[in-house]
RNA sequence: GGCGGCGUAGCCAAGAGGCCUAAGGCGACGGUUUGCAAAACCGUUAUUCCCCGGUUCGAAUCCGGGCGCCGCCUCCA
């Protein structure tokens, strides 16, 4: 299950634009939920292509306002609640294990707290649990409070209790949501149903690009959909989206991960390797004779796959899973150089590079194996191969083969056009 | 300022007290192969793990102190 963050937290500002463009912005606006909604489809389209599965439930925070509702409500009848002013906040001081999973005691928080603290709130450390909203604020709902919105972090807790239980096997996240986001959620999840919320958390660390943080203002922000197709002053080329993943398996998720063209241009590397290395061995399979499977064989295939399921139940140590894959490749390649390796073999090979690449993995997709020369050349840049060389045998005055090479490109369905400057192309 | 994460070869990256005279990938170099290439295969590429102390028979791994990078502590989740 995956959290869609939906109830923007947007300000209405847009009143005092009175010059044009900010009149057309006004005018163009889009509600915020499409806005939402646009982000998410672009969302689930980079993960697919990462060949992630997609969660059985993306729930929405906007469609569980009467949940979120309740929950504040509990809080308050239990105590660890209060309301001031149209808000209600969570009252830290009564929730004893407040920042143990980030390892911050409230004392010293407070000791060195250098922000300025909302007058409603009783303790510095407090956070809301429903806000009031101004009445420029786009996304509100009545409550039993007056108009407002959710709090920061009462979603993940409202719909995880919703559809997997009070107590949760793994939570997932970012490492700079450690502190104060899942500790919140922590609070408000234990003081409600009385049982321990998550039994392991799994922070994966952070991304950085070039070894600095990935940042709007540091203006080195890559997405997925630019490091697809290349399109990035940091990136010399396009890569494969499988590539990406592959980079990401490299380290380890308790890692920093460095995103940079270097490292992604070595991962796309080493990607090749395997792709390749499983195409040839697809197209040996069919073309070698059935006999017995290579005991020799099998028995390293056993040792390999130890190897690997070791690595994966070692707190998902991807990094040397990954290598796994590498030994796969040598070994195949060795088996392809013999030449004597049976069906059965090669099949067997092939099994555990699904298995484990595949299936686990997620870096061998089948679709990405069929060869299909159309999708891999660029037409243009092929045809204009030819309309060089045919152009040197015009500029030769061998019109023989000049016109040779334009009547076989028009076999195939391609015009070629000269003009005194160039020559260009067309489908017929 | 407080809390937390990290610092291993040219680059990416495992390893978390003895199997480490430190996986794997990329790159580079040499060889086999090839008409020449490419691919593949074989080999070489860190006596040392940011620095300085300490604990230990033994430390990349533990402890103390530095230095450097990053995140959180404010909005947002």
């Amino acid at each position: 299950m995956q959290n869609i963050t939906d109830v923007g937290h947007l300000t209405d500002d847009a009143d005092e634009g009175e010059d044009k463009i900010g009149e057309a912005a006004k005018r163009e606006k889009v509600h915020p939920m499409a806005l939402a909604e646009s982000y998410t489809r672009s969302y689930f389209e980079d993960m697919d292509k990462l060949n992630c599965v997609r969660p059985d439930i993306s729930p929405r925070a906007s469609g569980h306002i009467i949940e979120q509702i309740e929950l504040v409500k509990t809080l308050l009848e239990k105590d660890y609640a209060y309301e001031v002013n149209g808000s209600v906040y969570f009252d830290v001081s009564k929730f004893r294990d407040y920042g143990r999973l980030s390892g911050r005691n409230i004392e010293e928080m407070m000791a060195g707290a250098r922000v300025e603290v909302s007058p409603d709130k009783k303790n510095p450390v407090d956070f809301a649990l429903w806000k009031k909203a101004e009445p420029n604020h786009i996304m509100q709902w009545p409550s039993p409070w007056g108009n407002g919105y959710p709090g920061w972090h009462l979603e993940c807790s409202v719909m995880s209790m919703k559809y997997l239980g009070t107590t949760l096997d793994i939570h997932g996240g970012g490492l700079e949501n450690q502190f104060p986001h899942h500790e919140c959620e922590i609070a408000q999840s234990e003081a409600a149903n009385g049982v321990p919320f998550v039994r392991y958390w799994l922070h994966n660390n952070m991304v950085t690009v070039d070894g600095q943080k990935m940042g709007k203002s540091l203006n080195n922000f890559i997405t997925l959909k630019q490091a697809f197709k290349g399109e990035h002053e940091r990136l010399n080329q396009s890569y494969d989206p499988l590539a990406v993943r592959q980079l990401i398996l490299n380290s380890h998720y308790r890692s920093p991960l460095d995103f940079s063209d270097a490292a992604l241009f070595a991962a796309q590397s080493g990607y090749n390797k395997i792709t390749e290395t499983v195409k040839a061995m697809r197209k040996e399979i069919e073309q070698v004779k059935n006999c017995e499977l290579d005991a020799e064989v099998a028995g390293q295939l056993e040792q390999l796959k130890t190897k690997f399921e070791t690595a994966m139940n070692d707190d998902m140590n991807t990094s040397v899973a990954l290598s796994v894959m590498f030994d796969l490749v040598r070994l195949s390649n060795k088996l392809l150089q013999d030449g004597n390796a049976t069906a059965q073999t090669l099949s067997a090979v092939d099994d555990l590079f699904s298995k484990l690449g595949g299936d686990v993995l997620g870096i061998i997709k089948e679709e990405n194996l069929a060869v299909n020369v159309a999708d891999v050349l660029h037409v243009d840049d092929v045809v204009n191969v030819v309309i060089t060389e045919r152009n040197e045998a015009r500029k030769n005055k061998n019109f023989t083969k000049a016109d040779e090479l334009r009547a076989k490109l028009d076999e195939i369905g391609i015009v070629l056009e000269d003009t005194p400057e160039k020559t260009t192309w067309r489908m017929k």
